[in-house]
DNA sequence: TTGCTAAATGTTATAATATAACATATCAAG
DNA sequence: CTTGATATGTTATATTATAACATTTAGCAA
């Protein structure tokens, strides 16, 4: 089972590697990586899908980090205001982001069956919703995207 | 202040018309649209703007027509599921559709600062998320798109 | 009409998601 | 070393949503 992109990879160099980019990342922008928020990455990245605030708090407690619901929802805001993750607001539930480091528009591919989450690119692709808002006077200032479908393995009834 | 499309109109033909579109495809499509159903359409045409759940309630209980949660979210549920209104997933709040009748896959302007929504039409706007979709096997049934921003009042300082 | 069935509604209770508010601790800058 | 800003700990509560079951209503068949 693969859920964020739907397909398997190496899960243990992803998650290094993700670490020491937001690691960076905060090096150079004066954040504070705290042991909560590196944390609270880590297990998003470990469960490599979209997790409720309380399940995080959960893991997190169980690291003895923390056992109360603001201590899951500060890291949180800390990760998505980074852009370490993401929001999946159909699910009122948060992913660590697939493609960190890349400035982006990202649209979420959200399978009803399982709820694995890919994380896919919005490119520029709403360039006639863009007009639409221009016209309407409307200043966009961020674009939520999440599809919801079935995922390849939750297509196939013999699955 | 004309939330929906930042603009004004005549509301009450507004509210008019839909209910008796509502009405109408109703009776076509052998659906019952109760008393509670039709108060509550006409509460999120009247306030014009996304409705909590629980505001909802608040003005169906004012009315006599039920004063638990479950009788605004039985009330949601069929609207949404008809297409009469749709639910703004950033906001957890309910907005009437403002294209009834529309076979429409919608893409909410949303206010951050005054939290008027304006509802556009997506088009085939994700030409290129569906080629990602397709890619990846996914099978998309439904696609989310909200639009997070200023509306024209509220860009101007001197508003 | 009567009784059956499916759908809708009423009601109680509780689950799940999220934030306010304030006390304490940490840490970098002066 | 102290001050100010940021982060954390903690209690309490607000907000959003659903489970579960009893009762009523509407349509329909006998």
């Amino acid at each position: 089972m693969a859920p964020l992109g739907f397909h398997s990879h190496d899960h243990t160099a992803c998650i290094d590697q993700t670490l020491a980019a937001a690691t960076s990342y905060c090096a150079e922008n004066k954040l504070k990586f705290t042991p909560v928020r590196r944390r609270a990455l880590e297990i998003l990245l470990r469960e490599h899908r979209a997790l409720a605030a309380y399940d995080l708090l959960a893991h997190l407690a169980a690291d003895g980090l923390g056992s109360q619901p603001p201590v899951a929802y500060r890291a949180l805001d800390f990760l998505t205001s980074t852009g370490f993750a993401h929001k999946i607001e159909r699910l009122n539930a948060y992913v660590a982001c697939s493609h960190l480091g890349a400035d982006h528009a990202p649209a979420f591919l959200i399978c009803r069956s399982c709820k694995a989450i890919a994380e896919a690119e919005t490119d520029l692709s709403q360039g006639r919703l863009d007009a639409t808002a221009s016209a309407a006077g409307f200043q966009i200032e961020r674009t939520i995207v999440e599809v919801e479908g079935l995922c390849p393995d939750c297509q196939d009834p013999r699955a």
